[in-house]
DNA sequence: AGAATTTTTGCAAACGTATGCAAAATTACC
DNA sequence: GGTAATTTTGCATACGTTTGCAAAAATTCT
């Protein structure tokens, strides 16, 4: 008798009482063949109207659901798109993934984490991890992957889309906003609204956001006869950008505007300059910050800021994906949509008449 | 010839050049069986010295890495964890998914994310795709399953952790913080800064969380003489706690101090009572929230509020989940850890004195 | 050195599904 | 009603692993 004793171990475990119910009961209880329960689960694949019925009859008798690691193993599918993040504690992270794990699951696709914390070394174990799941494509967020690991997934035929970041050199696609016009878009508002001296707190170095934001902000600055007088580095992290903002004052003669390159950022400078310094907000100090994370429109700061437009980025992001699916390559294809200049009062010197 | 024509139309897709490599290639290059290479790369298994090394520089310069989808077939466990979550937009979520993650990324587990809107037919018919994933089990954070899905899962063999949330007539181990205990030190505290009538706002009315603080919270003010002399509902979305902060000043005698069941809506409500109504916090009124998250701690509000124990509650979670992984089976384990109360300025109606 | 023991190894059978192929059943057509 | 065209069905194989079993190799012991 050649019962399956391989599963000995793993079967005992859950109770012994009730067994996983395959296809193949369905087949016996349905009196067809197995490959029609299959066809009748398979989008595409067709069946009579009658065994249509008695299959599902019977499935639901049995409270059978189609194994989906099996079918992967087949088709070379899984269904699950591997999301590599380094932090969810920049607010605008949450509701990325929320969106994009949303849109996703409409098109029958699910969101397999992975966290890698900062250096590029952990990013790629990670991502080793990740391919050993068999995921159809890799969204990276705000995180980078070394060439070498690049090249890896390009030959294990897997696409990477960067979310909200570039790397020039890689081979893969990107979604991100207009960075560089954001920047520009604050140094405009800022002169606009009477502020001659700027300064700029930046975050981490390696982020193409960061870059882009700097540049455009001097660039504009530059257009106009300006240049950024006092700047120091947060990171992006809140707990550094405290002492950011206290070298802008102490280090420099003190910036009519700052210019924040993140929100988060932003909300904790605002704190320093209004509670520890004393200075008056947005008369003694404009600040702007960057990405409208919901804390930014608490009537305590209400920051004035650049909108990310979230929903159209994971929208893109989710297409790309889809059309990988249907066959179509990925090739070097840079998306950069329009951030939104979010006038608020922390950055409206003149007083906001009605 | 036998050649395989199945995977003809999903091979095309990846630029045919590169095919994916197996157990097989590696062991063909390093000359042993395949079984060997399996076992070179399962846990537990034991191989010679020689063939480990013969197997590890095939499988590097094949960049071999074992497919997990086909272990998964074999073993029955999948080392993916459903998360099943209706919001990220209340800050303690990210956090507690960035942790959760982490933590179980470092027994070689992952998470494998749904979203979930508020319906509980919604989360049921989630719930069921997840159960085609084969993942290891369920973790629900602040979401309920209908006891036809409970059922569903026992049946499959399925454990479900509930996360901050109970349902007391499921068979499934939850990690909450003692709610009860929260809402009561949040009682004494304010009849010890000597606030005198008390406010309520409270979160969706079906979670276990905001009963349990509520209860806690009323009975504490009973045992001193007190009660809640003005109440509203926010249902734990921003958006409508507004509303509520203000129904509680125009509907009811103004309280002097307000239990607001979370922070998310806490900040909102301090901006309505400060910037729409001219209050002072903590003198006209003192506002206490449920939380800890991030913006609480900022400057501008510097809300009391009682800290869940992320790390810990997280902790627990992995444990059961590992613990369960091991055979040991989940009953009825209702695991609840004590939160601590933060005491900050928004409620501190006596001078504090250095 | 030979027997007894332990370790390593390869074979082959599973896991639960999808699908090419050919046979069977149905439908369409004259 | 008989043949041709179409649809449905079952068989068998494959996906990439793990693992029980027995044979082979290595080790230990007397």
């Amino acid at each position: 008798m050649s019962d399956n004793s391989v599963l000995k171990t793993a079967r005992s475990l859950s109770d012994a009482s009730q067994t996983k119910i395959t296809s193949m009961d369905v087949a016996k209880l349905a009196g067809v063949s197995q490959s029609a329960v299959s066809r009748v689960f398979t989008k595409g694949a067709s069946a009579s109207a009658k065994t249509v019925e008695k299959v599902q009859n019977a499935a639901q008798e049995l409270g059978y659901r189609p194994n989906r690691i099996a079918r992967s193993l087949l088709t070379g599918r899984s269904h699950m798109i591997g999301l590599v993040v380094a932090y969810l504690d920049n607010y605008f992270y949450p509701e990325i993934l929320e969106r994009l794990s949303n849109s996703l699951q409409k098109e029958g696709y699910h969101v397999l984490i992975f966290m890698a914390a900062q250096t590029a070394q952990n990013v790629d174990k990670v991502v080793e991890e990740i391919l050993e799941y068999q995921i159809d494509a890799i969204v990276t967020a705000s995180v980078a992957l070394s060439s070498e690991l690049t090249t890896k997934c390009e030959n294990a035929g897997i696409p990477v889309l960067q979310f909200n970041r570039i790397q020039h050199h890689s081979s893969f696609a990107s979604v991100t906003t207009d960075n560089h016009l954001g920047g520009s878009l604050i140094a405009k508002h800022l002169i606009d609204q009477g502020y001659r001296s700027f300064g700029y707190i930046a975050g981490w170095e390696g982020a193409s956001t960061q870059r882009d934001r700097e540049a455009g902000f001097r660039q504009t600055l530059n257009d106009y006869g300006f240049d950024v007088t006092a700047r120091a580095v947060g990171n992006f992290r809140t707990e550094q950008s405290r002492e950011a903002a206290l070298s802008i004052v102490n280090q420099f003669e003190i910036p009519e505007a700052v210019f924040v390159a993140n929100d988060a950022m932003a909300l904790v400078v605002m704190d320093v300059f209004r509670f520890e310094l004393g200075l008056t907000i947005p008369d003694d100090i404009g600040i702007v910050g960057y990405d409208d994370v919901p804390p930014s429109r608490l009537a305590s700061y209400d920051l004035t800021t650049v909108s990310q437009p979230a929903e159209q980025m994971v929208q893109q992001t989710v297409l790309l994906i889809m059309q990988y699916m249907q066959g179509k390559p990925i090739q070097q294809n840079e998306i950069k949509l329009p951030g939104q200049l979010i006038i608020r009062s922390s950055s409206q010197k003149t007083p906001h008449q009605k």
